[in-house]
DNA sequence: ACCTGAACACCGTTCAAGT
DNA sequence: ACCTGAACACCGTTCAAGT
């Protein structure tokens, strides 16, 4: 994804005048600012002061750009607070999962790419074997620990998904308190008669802080695994 | 986002050409013929036989459509199968849970185009309605049942979404056995030696059937509420 | 009311040319 | 090797005009 020329023999033309961490700098802050729309290649040329086809010597196509991006800020997130072993397994699970959402978070419009693609780069990777080191800590055989690994991938990214999908809104999400006012008011535009299940849950769930909701679900799956886990071993 | 006119007062001009059930139908086609970007608003129109244009008489924008479309297909899924009262809970939400991925895996390119919006429309509303009936006979009370549900959706269409990520292939999942092939396949650039545990999981689920591992989840994640539920009674 | 042609302001990507 | 201008084949959407 990153180093095309060895620095020995460059000869003739100018050096180039971009890194490709500037571009991803111009694309990450498109991004944040104006949404997926709003950070395509001709946007981000513009962005750092070139032509459009200029980024084409730095990425072959967009779709690179794009993993390119969907890498830098999974290589972001601090393996350090869930690395203790001397924690225990779930404190360490709940530990990346927070970690995790943070950082998704800060870049809403980052999440739809992210689950487009194959995430399958280095930094992908090694945060998948940290979460299987943890699991196996847990004392999972390796199976159930690929398997539980899939589950909370599913959980985290699936979460944010659900919670930042509001096409309206760009930039960075609003305040918690907001979105609570924000989820109140379309309330109002329930059919409550039709739906009274649907519309009870809305006004119960519009109050809760999202993280609480989001730690709850994974709480609820991690007494699965640990069940299960039991169940297992006294098979 | 249906019916526009009441048939009453339509005095000049022809009639409409189209439905836009037919236009819908084109848009259903081409995604799933070419993907996301292959259901344009000039492509349906090419599609149906009219100008691009002519379009917006039946919906104000392309999110319009989008929003349409998801309904449809979301209106598809048979209630029936998860009903029935006379069956455990649990086996009712497999039911739901197996009946709503068969009918998104149908449609891949349209998963992105769900989890994007906010599926608020009346038939995603009548599906929560159910869920929420289904996890009020399993005796939660309203507010577990309402983050219960959540939790649910959450893994239904995160887990069908990371399923269907792979933005090389359009048209319709190939078989489960051509995918195993293309996971094993996938397996030999992995380099073993920096993440080991990743190489041994991937090896692993390459070769469990999806549904399975889908199941897997679902199940790992009943067990949570259960204990849970059981926990919560005891109090 | 519904459809059309034409246009506007965008895309990603390619190609030939300059240095 | 890197960048440019120009072009190609697309987008979604709007507008004035026809019936």
């Amino acid at each position: 994804m990153t180093a095309r020329q060895d620095p020995a023999r460059r000869r003739p033309g100018p050096r180039r005048a971009l890194t490709e961490d500037e571009i991803l700098d111009a694309a990450l802050s498109l991004l944040d600012a104006g949404g997926v729309q709003a950070a395509s290649i001709r946007g981000i040329a513009a962005q750092v002061g070139v032509a459009p086809n200029a980024v084409y010597t730095y990425f072959p196509d967009k779709a690179a750009v794009v993993r390119a991006l969907v890498e830098r800020l999974l290589g972001e997130v601090d393996h350090d607070v869930f690395a203790d072993r001397g924690r225990p397994w779930r404190e360490r699970v709940e530990a990346l999962a927070l970690d995790l959402r943070a950082h998704l978070s800060a870049h809403p419009g980052a999440v739809s790419l992210m689950i487009g693609g194959r995430m399958g780069g280095p930094h992908a990777l090694a945060l998948n074997e940290r979460l299987l080191e943890l699991l196996a800590d847990a004392g999972l055989p390796p199976t159930d620990a690929a398997r539980a690994s899939y589950l909370l991938i599913v959980h985290v990214f699936g979460s944010i998904a659900l919670e930042v999908a509001d096409p309206h809104q760009v930039g960075p999400l609003p305040p918690e308190t907001e979105r609570i006012a924000a989820r109140r008011q379309a309330l109002a535009s329930m059919p409550v008669e039709r739906f009274p299940r649907s519309a009870a849950a809305a006004a119960t769930m519009a109050d809760f802080i999202s993280t609480e909701q989001y730690l709850w679900g994974l709480r609820r799956l991690l007494d699965g695994l640990a069940t299960w886990g039991d169940a297992a071993s006294t098979r």
